[in-house]
DNA sequence: TTGATATCATTTGCATACGAATGAATTTGC
DNA sequence: GCAAATTCATTCGTATGCAAATGATATCAA
C-alpha cells in the first residue's frame, strides 16, 4: 500500500478506530465472560450444586452457625439472593435453621451433618475447579492477576 | 518467636493454614465479585439499560442487522437468553424484527432510529464506566489485567 | 419512656443465565 | 434425491441477582 493510499484512508475515513466503540474489549464484557467460563468448569466438575450454594457451605464450614443475613454479607448476596440459596440447601438437607435466642429478628443457619459431609468431600474438587479457570495463564500470571483481580472486587 | 514455639505450633496445629480453604481466595468467588461490582457501576451510569441489552444494541450498531442466533454468539448468549434480551428491546421500539427472506428459520434484528439514537447517546457513558470499574488500578496495571482477563475469558 | 431509626427477614417483580426438549427449516452424506 | 444430521428459534423449568416494599424486632435519643 503506497502513501497516498494511507493519506487517502485517513481523510475518507468518517470513524477513525480510535473512535469507535468495540464490546469485546471493554472491561465489563469479558469480565462477564470469564465469569461464565469459570462458572461451566464449575459445573463440569460440581454437577449438584451451584457456585453460590456451594460458597454458603464453604463459609459456613469456615465460621460455623451464624446468621442469614451475616452470612449474605460473607458471600456478596443480598438479603433476597440468600434466602433463596439457604431455602434450597435447607430443602436438601445441607442446612439447618433456628431462631436466635435473644434477637428474634435473626435466623441462625448451620451446616448438618450431611452438609458437612458434602463440604469436605467437595472442598478438593473446588480446587481442582480455581487450578483449571487459571490454567491459560502461567503460575506468575495467575499470581498477578488474582492481585489485581482483588483490587477490583 | 523461638524455635520451639514454631515447633510446637507445628504439632498442634490440626489444620495447618495451607490446607485450609479460604472462599474469599478463589478466583470464582473473587470474579463473581468483581462482576457484581461492575454491574453497579454500570447501572449508576446507565439505569434504563442493562448490561445484556446495552451489549446487544452496541454490537448492533458496530455490524448492522444479524440474525438472533448469530448475535447471541457475539455477545456471548445463549438462544434462550437472547431471545428474552431482544424481546425487551423490541417492546421498548429499540430493536425491530424481521424474517430472513432465504433461510426462513433465521430471525433477523436491526436497530431502529431510536436504538440507533440511544446508542449513540450512550456509547461515552459506557467509556465512563469502564474507567471507573478499572479505577482501583493504574494504567500500566489495568493493561496488564485486561491482557490477563483476555486470556481467561 | 417513648418515638424515631435501624436491622433482619420476607415477598414481589423483573432480568439474566443455562440445560433440556421441541418443531421447523436447511444442509450433508451417501 | 433422500434420510440423517445440523441449525435456528422457542418454550419450560430452575437458579441467581437486585430493587423496593413490608412487617417484626431491636436500638437510639430526646
Amino acid at each position: 500500500m503506497s502513501g497516498e493510499d494511507n493519506l487517502l484512508r485517513l481523510v475518507e475515513a468518517e470513524e477513525p478506530d480510535e473512535n469507535n466503540y468495540h464490546l469485546q474489549d471493554q472491561v465489563g464484557f469479558i469480565l462477564r465472560k470469564a465469569h461464565q467460563r469459570h462458572v461451566a468448569i464449575f459445573a463440569a466438575h460440581i454437577a449438584d450444586l451451584t457456585p453460590p450454594q456451594f460458597a454458603a457451605l464453604a463459609k459456613l464450614y469456615d465460621i460455623g452457625e451464624t446468621s442469614q443475613n451475616q452470612l449474605g454479607t460473607l458471600i456478596a448476596m443480598d438479603a433476597a439472593t440468600v434466602k433463596g440459596v439457604i431455602d434450597r440447601l435447607k430443602a436438601r438437607g445441607l442446612v439447618e435453621l433456628s431462631k436466635h435466642e435473644v434477637d428474634k429478628r435473626r435466623l441462625l443457619v448451620n451446616l448438618t451433618p450431611e452438609g458437612r459431609e458434602a463440604i469436605e468431600r467437595l472442598i478438593p474438587l473446588a480446587r481442582a475447579i480455581t487450578e483449571e479457570t487459571l490454567a491459560p495463564l502461567t503460575a506468575k500470571e495467575a499470581a498477578t492477576f488474582l492481585r489485581l483481580l482483588a483490587k477490583l472486587a
